[in-house]
RNA sequence: GGGCGAAUAGCUCAGUUGGUAGAGCGCCUGCCUUACACGCAGGAUGUCGGGGGUUCGAGUCCCUCUUCGCCCACCA
């Protein structure tokens, strides 16, 4: 997948740019990751068909093959791509599976409209033709979106790019069919399915979505047969389909119609008699108990209708419109012909009123479904469609769940699986379009039962029966019935001698939003049950949804997207990905700003130019020549520093590997302790931050400043250890931000050419998690040294002067002290003179942890009632806390029951601040006493 | 009508076996200290939505109320 050509070379080898340019060294780097290969996954390797690796398959939710790159896929596609970088990196032969789908309603939707604007419809040109045309458009300008994403850094396996409208896809599709059919899980059913006048197709029930509407609701007044005196009243919010109705049905326990069941009302305007029947889907307490029964134009009717044997009068054409299409003899009158559906309400509704048929209307509250594509009021519509029998797949797929083969995250979506999954619904699988996979039923004209349907892997050429001319089925299939496949028809089903079936089958985690749950997520472990036997994936990670500063879901028609590509040229793709990672917790939404770019990605920007800037510390004072190896360094020649962050090092890889967690289960499904472990992208990414930045840069670069100027065996030990970190570092940090650490690590000393940071090893903490000696007294340095800084600060010493202090310390400590004497100069500009105890005299005070205590004389700087007041202020603050510190420790309960390990702690928390207590004490004393 | 989730620093959010709160951005002060001003050093800010309970101890568990959000549902 090539992006833009990089438009200017990169820098010299040996040097860094002052400035880092993502625009100019990310595509260049994407490139080379190309031609090596990195992303594409031998399946040779997968030790399922005998390889040496594990493998590690994500398939991508196929974006809509005309969609433009959106915030929602550039989150999505960040979560996988950190996910298939960081198990490349652990060694694993890894797929990520990229494609498009072919979109049935959205695409044809586009297509319409281009046409329209040159004043055509499809049917101007025909079925054949529009097919094309579509087919030519998709060809055309399809697939932008994965370039796209290539140029976010997507380690897609582009060899592998599939599409769900392709002849390997589209035989998957009918063989998938065929096989429903004959386990008898496809039929063909008649009744009301949703329906949109818009597009012209019916819709499933989740592609009708339910939107509160303020409505109203009409009570029409029927009068009874043979008693014009008497009438009843029923409630609806679509009067236009009284043309429609066969009856009038009351609740049998209904005390107050009891006696009128059985007789007839009088249908008005159409003045025919309709049956009063007794049905307990009329419910007493709404409206006037009596419901108004449409069985064409409503599901619920429709089921009374069946179970009454009633007629069932289509009055709504495709279009909308009133109009006489089936069993409506009479039933739409002529001044009515062809209206639409609300305006008809208007007018029937006057109608109803000058006859004197209108009770009242009052406001309603409601939902009201409309298409999920074109948001056009979906209309109920009685007609013949292909059906999928769900509820026998729904069991292995609960099962599924239940058991732990399959994890949803974060788990609260487990309840709302389980749910939908044991209410579940027939799937209407057939759409009035053009553009899709065509049914594979075929009729024949000339056979006597039209219910002889041929459903072939094949298309026959003529009746098997009689020999004559077959039609095949005018629909095609939901966009999703393609989709439901994606994980197995990917990889080759329903070839299940296919290698990368074989070697990569089932999948591991699945990253998609939860708005296609239902859509997508829950029928395809119903297909990966179904056609596979298995799970499709172990893991599901529903992240969360893309939302500007109101809380608004970003989308093109409210104008407050943000294109990732204008992030990507500004800020670069590390900037998007890093602020997408961080900022999103598991499955929460990211908000973000789309009226100032600046303020939304800085974060990450800044990110990638203090890595750029670290590599050009690395590389100024380093070189590019090899170090000597780590692995030959000896413990005694490593200085405090080193030692401290070699154990940060150790502690920050421990501590990403538990926020991203096992990569699968360890036995074949989770088990409940390890149900919710893993996949705290945020978490990794600020622990990853955290070390590079407050680490590694604010304490190890500039601890180690002197020793790397200063040439000698211990200048190769800081920039062999110099190196070893930072190395670590950009491995840990390369699935979130690829870029700007590749092109650092390709520079880094010793560095052979041709490799890749993508494909390097993931690091490993060492086996001993306990600290040295030597690194907790380099955070005793630390603690003098910002100490120090906050007494220069407070009492405004000028920057460039340098202080003098007396250091009262503990004897173990003393030598520490005086070997760093330089290095606290330097940090702290502080030179200290050790003292037995403390002098008196105006200074600052500052007690440190672990007995050492800093005493700052500043002559003509300090106040001596302001450093009386904060030592006060000080011991007050220190006294508080003791004092609730000791009631714990006094308290048997907690002593008894909290863990031992809590107790101990709080017990040495207690001398320390005992002895702090007393050092501030004394101080106060010899300080403020004679004021 | 059911079910679920959220309410923590000015803003966006972390806080995984209960042990007295963290980050980023913003804000204040001082610094162009030879990697970085997209930076450095220091600083301020929270009765963890209200109330009740369990516990030696609760942001963390239970109940309840308030306010938002989401999902599901055949009440015309």
């Amino acid at each position: 997948m090539p992006i833009s050509e990089p438009t200017e070379s990169a820098p010299a080898p040996d040097q860094l740019s002052a400035q880092y340019d993502p625009a100019t060294t990310e595509p260049a780097i994407y490139e080379r990751w190309q031609q090596a290969g990195c992303f594409t996954a031998d399946a040779a390797r997968s030790s399922r068909v005998g390889g040496d690796r594990e493998p590690y398959t994500l398939v991508m939710p196929p974006p809509n093959v005309t969609a433009i790159l959106h915030v929602g896929h550039g989150l999505n596609n960040t979560v996988q791509d950190v996910l298939a970088r960081w198990a490349r990196m652990r060694g694993r032969e890894t797929l990520w599976l990229p494609g498009t789908d072919h979109a049935g309603i959205a695409t044809q939707n586009v297509v319409e409209k281009q046409l329209a604007k040159e004043g055509l419809t499809r049917q101007d040109l025909g079925r054949e033709k529009f097919v094309e045309r579509t087919a030519a458009f998709v060809e055309e300008t399809g697939g932008v979106i994965l370039q796209q994403l290539a140029s976010i850094g997507a380690s897609a396996d582009w060899s592998r790019t599939a599409y769900t409208f392709s002849p390997e896809l589209s035989v998957a599709v009918r063989e998938a069919f065929v096989r429903l059919y004959e386990r008898g899980l496809i039929y063909k059913g008649h009744r009301v399915i949703h329906w949109c006048p818009r597009c012209l197709t019916s819709l499933s029930d989740e592609e009708a979505e339910p939107q509160e509407t303020t409505g109203a609701l009409y009570h029409l007044a029927y009068p009874i047969e043979g008693d014009a005196s008497r009438s009843l009243v029923v409630a609806t919010t679509r009067p236009e389909t009284m043309l429609g109705d066969v009856a009038v049905a009351v609740n049998p326990n209904d005390e107050r119609y009891q006696g009128l069941i059985g007789k007839h009302v009088i249908l008005p305007i159409l003045d025919i008699p309709i049956p009063i029947i007794a049905d307990d889907y009329a419910d007493p307490e709404f409206g006037t108990g009596v419901v108004k029964i449409t069985p064409a134009h409503d599901a619920n009717d429709f089921e009374v209708g069946r179970r009454h044997q009633l007629p069932m009068p289509v009055v709504i054409d495709e279009h909308g419109r009133l109009g006489e299409i089936a069993d409506a003899a009479g039933r739409v009158p002529p001044e009515l012909n062809g209206v639409d559906r609300f305006e008809a309400r208007d007018r029937i509704v006057e109608m109803l009123r000058d006859a004197g048929r209108l009770v009242k209307k009052e406001v309603h509250q409601h939902n009201v479904r409309h298409c999920y594509r074109c948001d056009t009021v979906v209309e109920p519509r009685l007609s013949d469609q292909w059906f999928v029998r769900m509820t026998t797949l729904a069991e292995p797929a609960l099962a599924g769940v239940r058991t732990g083969r399959i994890r949803l995250l974060p788990e609260k979506w487990n309840g709302v699986y389980e749910h939908w999954m044991s209410n579940i619904r027939d799937w209407n699988i057939s759409r009035q379009l053009w553009w899709g996979h065509r049914v594979p039923v075929w009729y024949c004209a000339a056979c006597e039962s039209p219910n002889d349907v041929i459903v072939s892997r094949e298309d026959p050429t003529e009746c098997p029966r009689c020999g004559g001319p077959v039609v095949q089925d005018e629909d095609v299939l939901d966009t999703w019935f393609s989709s439901w496949l994606w994980p197995m028809s990917t990889l080759g089903w329903p070839n299940d001698r296919d290698t990368d079936l074989r070697a990569f089958y089932p999948t591991d985690v699945l990253v998609t939003a939860p708005e296609i749950l239902f859509f997508w997520v829950a029928r395809m472990i119903m297909a990966g049950y179904a056609f596979m036997g298995d799970a499709p994936f172990h893991s599901v990670y529903l992240h969360g949804t893309a939302r500007d500063t109101q809380g608004r879901k970003m989308s093109k028609s409210l104008g407050n997207g943000i294109d990732p590509m204008d992030v990507v040229q500004l800020y670069g793709a590390d900037a998007l990905r890093y602020t997408l990672v961080a900022g999103m917790g598991l499955g929460a939404d990211v908000i973000l700003d789309p009226a100032d770019l600046e303020k939304s990605f800085a974060t990450g920007r800044n990110f990638a130019t203090k890595l750029w800037n670290i590599g050009r510390f690395l590389l100024n004072n380093v070189g590019t020549d090899p170090v000597r190896a780590f692995d030959e360094l000896k413990p005694e020649d490593l200085g405090r520093a080193d030692s401290w962050i070699l154990d940060r090092l150790d502690v920050a890889i421990r501590e990403c590997d538990r926020s991203i967690g096992p990569l699968n289960p360890t036995d074949g499904a989770w088990r409940d302790e390890e149900l919710g472990s893993g996949l705290r992208l945020n978490e990794y990414a600020e622990t990853a931050r955290r070390f590079v930045w407050n680490e590694l840069a604010d304490w190890y670069l500039e601890a180690i400043k002197t020793r790397l100027l200063t040439p000698g065996p211990d200048q190769q030990v800081a920039r062999a250890v110099l190196v070893h970190v930072f190395d670590g570092a950009l491995r840990l940090l390369h699935p979130i931000v690829p870029f700007v650490t590749e092109a650092l690590w390709q520079k880094l000393p010793g560095h052979v050419d041709g490799t890749f940071l993508a494909t390097t090893s993931w690091p490993v903490a060492s086996a001993s998690t306990t600290t040295s000696a030597a690194s907790g007294e380099f955070e005793l340095i630390q603690n003098i040294v910002e100490a120090m800084r906050r007494v220069r600060s407070e009492y405004g010493v000028p920057p460039g002067k340098s202080i003098d202090a007396f250091v009262v310390a503990v004897a173990s400590y003393r030598q520490v002290l005086d070997q760093e004497r330089a290095l606290l100069a330097r940090l702290a500009r502080t030179a200290l003179t050790f003292v037995d105890a403390a002098p008196s005299g105006a200074a600052a005070n500052v007690i440190l942890p672990g007995g050492t205590e800093l005493i700052v004389p500043l002559e003509g700087l300090i106040d001596v009632k302001k450093e009386c007041a904060r030592l006060q202020t000080d011991l007050a603050g220190l006294e508080k806390q003791l004092a609730s510190l000791e009631a714990r420790l006094a308290n048997p309960g907690f002593v008894e029951r909290a863990p031992s390990h809590v107790v101990d702690a709080e017990r040495a928390k207690g001398d320390e601040w005992r002895a702090r207590r007393e050092l501030l004490r004394a101080r106060i004393g010899s300080l403020c006493g004679q004021a």
